[in-house]
DNA sequence: AGCAAACCAATTGTCTAACAAGTACACATG
DNA sequence: CATGTGTACTTGTTAGACAATTGGTTTGCT
């Protein structure tokens, strides 16, 4: 059904529809992606299907064994939690870097604003706006390493969201003045608070992300969300 | 050359011997490798030695643009402060995580030992106990991803390091001692006071490496030098 | 002679066709 | 019912070929 496509490179076309696929839910977990499949489907030859397959399980978005079809990653809570670690980690540091040098990126600014701009829309829509906002913390810092981290993680993590269908449970008022928060505190250089705040923030996101996708809580749920108010 | 290898995968075991070449130098910095050249050496098909290729591109060893050959990377005091940077947000982290569950791995115990079991020998020989010592407390931790990522980051050190031939500048006897200290304090549940001995030993071994590559003719030699005061 | 444009060799991107090897599931058999 | 076998499907790898691009070389004009 996708038509024929050409860009700077056919396997990174190829590769970028199905990540966008895959992200929109139309490719659900454990869905069977053979090569011939897909070569088939984009009018391509099975090689080109096959290195995009391979840049996707680069990339976590997929998973094979050798010899195996490749198949729709399926993350459980224990990566949910993994994953969120690893953002707190990096991101938390990046935030203290900021608010040391009082850093506030603007295309952050814009993608809060973003949020704030949609009222309505399919609960998917704040998806986008909302790890655009991360991933200008971090490309602030201008480390290419650490930039390209974050990515392979947003792109799990959006991986996981689409899996959640029923998103209701994405309160967008409160992310987007959580976000508005976040920002006063770098600005103000108050590095330790806004570490603080982030890890609250995506600790709930967490944890509701774990708690939709069926999983039962873990043992260190207990965060008292009341520490949000502050 | 290269006789012809076979193991679970060509594609694996093509990038595998590449990569031990580029780690021990006998490739060395900006070093063409052309897909027929290396199809031609170990005896297989270019789509293998283009999927070879690909994979060491992906981890950074190898850098290439479009329709142009593939070389090995070149990498400037700039990504090496970068990649120090992104080590020392993880593995602070992981550090005071270790220590607050006072968890000891015996895998650093047994690196540290081989680095002091090593008196003589060429000076690249500690890089790799070195490495092993820090990855094992990465690994520790058991989250994937993280040591996922620093997988990726000690591809990108070896590669520095196999740069510089003149590696009098290692100390071994101060790394091992470093090592030791790390891991008492873990033992002793002082969290903070490791991950601040890790910054001054990871700000220690980056700094004697830019320096080291600072003086070879590289395409930033322009740059002040006394950036770089220690 | 000097500079610019066209040409050419080398390399990569992609395709077609094919065979080998491994996996998974159904089927037959004890 | 359990177990082994076999067959279809899928992937791994190869060979050869052609298009597209890059970079250097040569040629042509002033």
């Amino acid at each position: 059904m996708a038509s024929r496509i050409s860009a700077v490179s056919i396997v990174e076309a190829v590769a970028s529809d199905l990540r966008v696929r895959i992200f929109s839910g139309e490719l659900v977990s454990s869905q069977a992606l053979t090569e011939t499949d897909i070569a088939s489907s984009y009018e391509v030859a099975r090689p080109t299907a096959k290195a995009a397959i391979e840049k996707l399980v680069a990339e976590g978005l997929l998973v094979r064994g050798v010899h195996k079809t490749a198949r729709v990653a399926d993350l459980g809570p224990e990566s949910v939690r993994d994953i969120y670690l690893a953002r707190a980690y990096l991101e938390s540091e990046v935030l203290r870097r900021l608010a040391a040098g009082r850093t506030v990126p603007a295309a952050a600014v814009q993608a809060n604003r973003d949020i704030a701009a949609l009222k309505t829309g399919a609960p998917l829509d704040v998806v986008e706006p909302d790890m655009r906002f991360h991933t200008s913390l971090i490309d602030a810092l201008g480390n290419e390493r650490i930039s390209k981290m974050y990515s392979s993680l947003v792109a799990e993590v959006r991986l996981c969201m689409s899996r959640v269908q029923s998103l209701h449970l994405l309160d967008t008022a409160l992310i987007q003045a959580e976000h508005q928060k976040l920002l006063e505190l770098i600005e103000a250089g108050q590095g330790e608070d806004a570490a603080r705040l982030l890890d609250q923030h995506l600790g709930r996101a967490r944890e509701r992300l774990v708690a939709a996708m069926g999983g039962e809580a873990g043992p260190e749920a207990e965060l008292p969300s009341s520490l949000v108010g502050e």
